[in-house]
DNA sequence: ATGTCC
């Protein structure tokens, strides 16, 4: 007997444990994967998830099934949690299932204080991390520069940051893609877009973004956790941003250009959002020399705040950062679509695989891994609410067969921002999260905190195991908040 | 997510 759910109309089919697929029906192009338990399928059905995923299967050259990760909820067009791995040659790449904030990400830097070395610096080093790293909506990074200076950015990445004197080699090595995606090309982002980023280079922005140190509460598996530097008690920094104003733009500027240039494709689409331009067409080279660019410029922006970062550690513990050994673990994008190869029906193709909302979660073995981790899996950075706490991962044995080497990015909204600033009061939230559990919060805006609060989130704890139990990423270590500074 | 409209 095959178990069924419905959700305004569409009918999943359960495959097994936590799998549960969209046939594939008119016009649908291949089946849709939804990767829940019950529960989480329960919110996933709420919103236009469903439908959204069921509308990507159409994107010309979509290979296997559209997938949608236990954290998925609606997005622009194309679900955020979404996975969509489309032929390179002959298919197509959608601004709109790469996401607005191109190459948002998420790193983590380790250092080698414990919880009770930082006891009774809580205030200080918050007030001193959200004095010194800029937060919230608009102008002020911690360069401020010309667009000459951000071509460098955007061509180069973390190259540039280490010949300024920002990163280290090592820092590169233990960034996805090594901090710099090659075919980035500068020409491709409009004046616009470098005008929005000149100065804000090295700004956490606004929304979801936080920096949050934290402490390490939980080790689930001793040998990977050794490998990636881990232990228990030990504080850790984690960043959530990605390229601002500048990615923003760059994917306004190609969601309309492609609209201008390729009407008549977009009408065969069942929604305008979805925007993608054909495989070989002019417009999708640009864009994705121009995403390339705009995820260089994320990455650059990731490391000028763990610049910042160990600036503040040196003054508040009085301390350099090498002697507290304030190391970058790994950084993971989830907004970005690469060309990659997979298997498919035994055949090796060139792929963009668009993950927006979705972390790359590459197994043990695989040469994309940072030597380092290699016998053990790739590192995959899951941020939970500023009350949970988050995961550090390791990509699974499963990941390449079942979902192009991708997993979970986060917890995933429950509700609207809208609904959170009615149900929820910014100064009540950060009062209790001080009084009860010791999570010092500091930020721009109170509405931010509300917006934020730890009840408009899904379970994290949840979403990773999912992820576990379905092999595609394995729990390392979970983290709990210590100090976190928003927009 | 986002100078929440060029």
């Amino acid at each position: 007997m095959t178990t069924t759910r419905e959700f305004q109309g569409i009918t999943l089919e359960r495959l097994r444990e936590h799998v549960w697929e969209i046939p594939q029906e008119e016009p649908m192009g291949v089946p849709a994967r939804v990767l829940a338990s019950e529960e989480l399928l329960e919110q996933i059905g709420d919103d236009k998830t469903l439908q959204q995923l069921k509308n990507a299967t159409q994107l010309p050259g979509m290979q296997k099934y559209a997938l949608c990760m236990p954290d998925g909820h609606q997005g622009y067009g194309f679900p955020v949690g979404g996975v969509g791995a489309i032929d390179a040659e002959t298919g197509c790449i959608s601004p709109g299932a790469v996401g607005f904030d191109i190459n948002c990400g998420v790193r983590m830097i380790r250092t080698n204080l414990t919880y009770d070395d930082l006891k009774g610096t809580e205030r200080e080093l918050v007030n001193s991390l959200f004095e010194n790293i800029p937060s919230g909506l608009g102008g002020g990074g911690i360069v401020q520069t010309d667009v000459d200076t951000v071509d460098e950015v955007l061509e180069r990445g973390l190259d540039w940051a280490v010949e300024e004197g920002y990163a280290t080699r090592e820092d590169m090595l233990h960034c996805e893609d090594e901090g710099r995606r090659p075919d980035a090309v500068a020409d491709y982002v409009s004046e616009k877009a470098k005008n929005r980023g000149r100065n804000q280079l090295g700004s956490l922005g606004s929304g979801n973004h936080f920096l949050e140190v934290q402490r390490v509460t939980d080790i689930y598996q001793a040998d990977v956790a050794d490998a990636f530097g881990l232990q228990p008690d030990q504080i850790v920094v984690l960043i959530h941003c990605g390229s601002r104003g500048l990615g923003h733009q760059v994917c306004s500027d190609y969601v309309r250009r492609i609209e201008q240039k390729h009407g008549d494709f977009l009408k065969s689409l069942p929604d305008k959002d979805l925007a993608a331009a054909p495989a070989k067409s002019q417009l999708a080279a640009e864009y994705y020399g121009a995403m390339g660019a705009a995820i260089n410029f994320a990455w650059v922006n990731r490391q000028l705040i763990t610049h910042q970062t160990r600036r503040v550690f040196e003054r508040v513990f009085d301390r350099d950062w090498q002697d507290m050994e304030m190391e970058l673990l790994y950084d993971v994008a989830h907004n970005i679509a690469k060309k990659e190869p997979h298997d498919v029906d035994g055949d090796t193709r060139e792929l963009y695989v668009h993950r927006k909302g979705a972390t790359r979660a590459f197994p043990a073995g695989r040469e994309e891994v940072p030597r380092a981790y290699r016998d053990v899996g790739q590192p995959v950075i899951i941020p939970g609410s500023m009350g949970a706490g988050s995961y550090v991962l390791r990509g699974g044995a499963e990941s390449m067969n079942e979902t192009f080497g991708s997993t979970a990015h986060g917890a995933g909204r429950t509700m609207s921002r809208t609904q959170a600033k009615k149900d929820y009061r910014g100064e009540t939230v950060q009062n209790d999260l001080e009084e009860r559990n010791q999570i010092y919060v500091k930020a721009q805006s109170g509405a931010t905190i509300a917006e934020e609060a730890p009840g408009v989130y899904k379970d994290v704890d949840e979403v990773v195991r999912v992820s576990e139990e379905l092999g595609i990423g394995d729990a390392v270590a979970r983290t709990f908040p210590v100090c976190n500074i928003k927009g």
